[in-house]
DNA sequence: AAGAGTTAAATTAATTTTGCAACTAAGTGG
DNA sequence: CCACTTAGTTGCAAAATTAATTTAACTCTT
C-alpha cells in the first residue's frame, strides 16, 4: 500500500505571487516578462521555484521572488491557496504554493519587465495563472469585509475618506460614512498623525492616520464585519 | 538570476489530512499509525505522497489518503494551508499541502491503526503535525461563526436543537436559540424532513431536518454572522 | 473681506437586528 | 390527570446599523 518516494517522480515544486495594488479606483495584478520557457517572454504571475539551501520556508521564497523579480519589499504577504495537477503546467505534474501580496502603488518600481494592468481588463495568463488571480481576488475582497487588509494598499499615511475610498475600490459598493468610521475605531487600527492633510485645496482638511505598530504585519478584525 | 530546475534537489511533496469529528461534546481529530519511518509506529495525521500517476490533483490525492488510510469516503474536504521547510521532516526540505475533512462520528470505521484523540486532550504529534491540527482548529472555529460548515459533523438528518449543540461545541459559547434558528432560516440551508424525531422519550419530539442539495458540498454563508 | 462652494466630521433621527423572557406545544411517566 | 421535560413560537426592549442633518474648516471668487 506503501511505496517509497524514490518510486515517485518528482513533482515540480514552485511559488507564484500575486502583487496587488491600487491605482485610482481600480485594482492592478502585478505581472513579469519571463525570461525562459515555457512561455517564453509572455506576461505572467511572479513565481519561482523554492531554493532549498537558502529559504527558510516557502514564504521566504516569496519574498524572494518579489525582491528579485519585481523589486519590491516589505509588502503585506499572506499565503493564498496551493493550485496543483498535471495540467497547469506543460513540464508536468507540478504543485505551485500561490501567494497573495498587496502594496501602495507608490513603491512599485517601474521597469521594462514589470507591469500592472486592472484586474477587469486581464486577459489571458498562461499556466492556471488566472485561477490564481480570481483566488486571489475572491481572498481580498472577501477579507476586505471585515478586516485591515486594505490598509496595506495605502501609504505610510493617509485620511479615512481615502482610506474608505481604496475599501469601496475593492468591495465595489458604497460604504455608511458613520459605520465605517466607527468600525475603523473599534478595530484600533489607526493613530492619528499629528498634521492635517490639505492637497485637495477648497475644502476642510482631514486629519491624516497611521497604522497603528501592533497591525504592520497582522490583520485587525472586526467582530461583526465591515 | 533564474536557474533551470535541473540544478534543484527535488522537494519532497506531501498531503496531510485532519480529519475532525464530534463525540459528545467533544472535537475529536483522526491519527494512524505510522507504518514507515520516520517515527514508524508513532500516531500522526494520515497522510502520503503524490501519486502523479493516478491522482488529478492534490485534492485527489487526500481523497485517495482518507479512502486508503482512514477507511472514509464522501467526507467534507477543503484545503487548509501549505506547510514548508527544512525542519519539518528529518528527511529534508519538504512541502506538506493540508487538508481539513469533516465527518459525522458514525461514519469512522473502527479499526486498530486508526484513533480519535479529543483536540483538547492532543499530545505531542510527529512533524509539524500540531501546528497544522491547530491551523485545521483555528480555520473550523472561525468558519462556524459564519457559515454552515459544522452541518458536515452531523449525520444526514437532524433535529435545530442537535445542531445548535454542535455549534455550540465547536465554538465552546451557548448560542441563543432563537437567533440560531433565525440565521439557519437566513441561511436556507435545511428543509424539514416529513418525519418528527422521538428517541429522546419523555418530552416533544423534534421535526427532523436535512441540508439542502445547493449545500451539500458548498458551505452556506450567514451576512452578519452566527 | 464677505460669501459661495466643497469636503470633513460630528450629531441626531429612523430603521433594522438581536437577545431575553415568557408562553404554547407535544410528548413520557407516575 | 397531573407533573415534568424539551421543542418551538411570540412579543418586546435593547442594541446596533443606516440614513439624514448639522456644524466645521478650508479655498477661491468677486
Amino acid at each position: 500500500m506503501n511505496r517509497t518516494e524514490a518510486t515517485h517522480p518528482p513533482v515540480l515544486v514552485s511559488v507564484d505571487t500575486v502583487v496587488l495594488t491600487l491605482q485610482g479606483d481600480a485594482l492592478q495584478v502585478v505581472l513579469v516578462r519571463r525570461n525562459q520557457p515555457p512561455f517564453e517572454g509572455v506576461w505572467a504571475l511572479p513565481g519561482g521555484y523554492i531554493h532549498a539551501q537558502e529559504d527558510a520556508d516557502a514564504q521566504a521564497s516569496a519574498v524572494r521572488v518579489l525582491r528579485d523579480k519585481v523589486g519590491i519589499e516589505g509588502a503585506y504577504l499572506e499565503q493564498l491557496a496551493t493550485f496543483t495537477g498535471p495540467a497547469r503546467d506543460p513540464r508536468g505534474w507540478s504543485v505551485a504554493i500561490a501567494y497573495c501580496a498587496l502594496i501602495p502603488s507608490t513603491q512599485l518600481p517601474a521597469h521594462a519587465d514589470v507591469r500592472c494592468v486592472p484586474v477587469a481588463a486581464l486577459g489571458q495568463l498562461p499556466f492556471d495563472h488566472r485561477a490564481i488571480v480570481d483566488a486571489a481576488l475572491a481572498r481580498v475582497r472577501n477579507k476586505s469585509q471585515y478586516s485591515s487588509l486594505p490598509v496595506h494598499l495605502c501609504g505610510a499615511t493617509f485620511t479615512l475618506p481615502q482610506l474608505q475610498q481604496v475599501y469601496e475600490s475593492i468591495l465595489g459598493e458604497p460604504l455608511n460614512k458613520v459605520s465605517f468610521r466607527r468600525k475603523m475605531d473599534e478595530m484600533q487600527l489607526l493613530e492619528a498623525v499629528p498634521g492635517a492633510m490639505h492637497s485637495g485645496g477648497a475644502h476642510r482638511p482631514a486629519q491624516l492616520y497611521r497604522v497603528r505598530a501592533p497591525f504592520q504585519q497582522a490583520l485587525a478584525l472586526s467582530a461583526r464585519g465591515l
